[in-house]
DNA sequence: TGTACATCAGTGAACGCGCGTTCACTGATGTAC
DNA sequence: TGTACATCAGTGAACGCGCGTTCACTGATGTAC
């Protein structure tokens, strides 16, 4: 803690923002809820005072905006990176589906406080809604459902209902796996590969043609 | 806010308990976040002061740890009550996937903040876990798994791995119905109905033999 | 039936603390001459 | 090359506030005689 800085000079004012950043997500991370994190908590372990924040964001508020969006555009591109080189309805669909679980079980803390607490993180008339990364890895989901339909790939069903269908099917194996993983529950844990195997082989069956 | 209360009379301590657990359930839920509750707040909604509070729980922690435990044993009745008159593993499991479905959605904030956040809630030491009401509807799956293997009804998976899965669908598709349907998002609403029978029947019909 | 008394649910004031944020400032850095 | 100066990243002290919890207490309720 409290590591000794040298304080950046005239053009460097954005290292300290990502310092920030990073720590406060770090923090987030530990604590469950941004109610759990105080400005003081971020200096400290940026090694700075807490009035120095302010010179990077408005609020407490804005900083921790800041840190969600970092992580959804992170998604995002994690998202797009999976299909970049793969050709047919079906492979794509089945590599959206490794890449989700992959990327919510890597970052299962960011994951589970970013994507799903959120509570009071709020969006609201910050920017527009279909511009959030979320939205856009579900609307790649959708529209890959659509191809393969219109290939005759898959069954005939609505390409919504599906994809809110396998979205929740991920989301609910990303966070039930965390849970299993390391939490103190009174269950075993599980062999991940063999469950998103298996899971996955689930999910493209009910849907090809 | 601040209802006259008529004091309670000498035998009657525990009305006070109950009113002050109702409360601070309902601002839990609105809160997202233990956290976000105050001990004040709790005693000002009950129309109390918040010393009151004290005779009747501990601390802050042990009074949210009540919170909690009143609501896994509900769900875990829901479930009990599920499966009462069912008879047959295929029904007994497509009417607890529904019980869960249902329970989820009929309390939706309290299920997501007491089944999944549950952050500051620990349990640790206070009882032991397997006696926990969600580990028991969790055996109640598997059971009904192995006996359905058992009839030769269901093909021969791993019991555990495939009530995992199950488990991890429905918990998926309570929080993804929830979210889509009352958040702000930048999605349409979602038929739920359709969209629960949708996804139950693609677990039966990956599972029967 | 009437009174003195024990019980105990709830009060009012106070404690020390950490919080988000503000303000006037300091002093190292880089630039202009 | 040397000095005066503007810039601006970060400081230190302070603000008012709500927090969890404690303490000594009050006064209505029900009981014993």
């Amino acid at each position: 803690m409290t590591p000794v800085r040298t304080r950046a000079a005239r053009g460097e004012g954005e290292r300290l923002r990502d310092e920030v950043l990073d720590a406060a997500e770090s923090l987030l991370v530990e604590a469950g809820s941004t109610l759990g994190v105080s400005m003081r908590q971020i200096a400290d372990s940026v090694g700075v005072t807490p009035p120095a924040l302010y010179r990077h964001f408005d609020d407490k508020e804005e900083l921790f905006y800041e840190v969600c969006l970092r992580r959804f555009g992170e998604f995002h591109e994690h998202m797009l990176a999976a299909v970049k080189d793969v050709d047919g309805p079906a492979d794509r669909l089945a590599a959206l589906g490794r890449a989700y679980v992959e990327y919510g079980l890597r970052h299962a803390r960011q994951y589970e406080v970013l994507f799903v607490d959120k509570t009071d993180i709020t969006f609201d008339g910050r920017q527009d809604l279909e511009d959030l990364p979320g939205a856009r890895a579900m609307q790649l989901l959708v529209d890959t459902i659509a191809d393969g339909i219109e290939q005759g790939v898959f069954r005939d069903v609505d390409p919504w209902l599906c994809a809110v269908d396998l979205w929740a099917q991920t989301h609910g194996l990303v966070l039930t796996i965390t849970t299993l993983n390391e939490g103190a529950t009174p269950f075993p844990p599980v062999d991940e590969q063999q469950l998103v195997d298996l899971s996955m082989k689930r999910a493209l069956h009910g849907l090809l043609a």
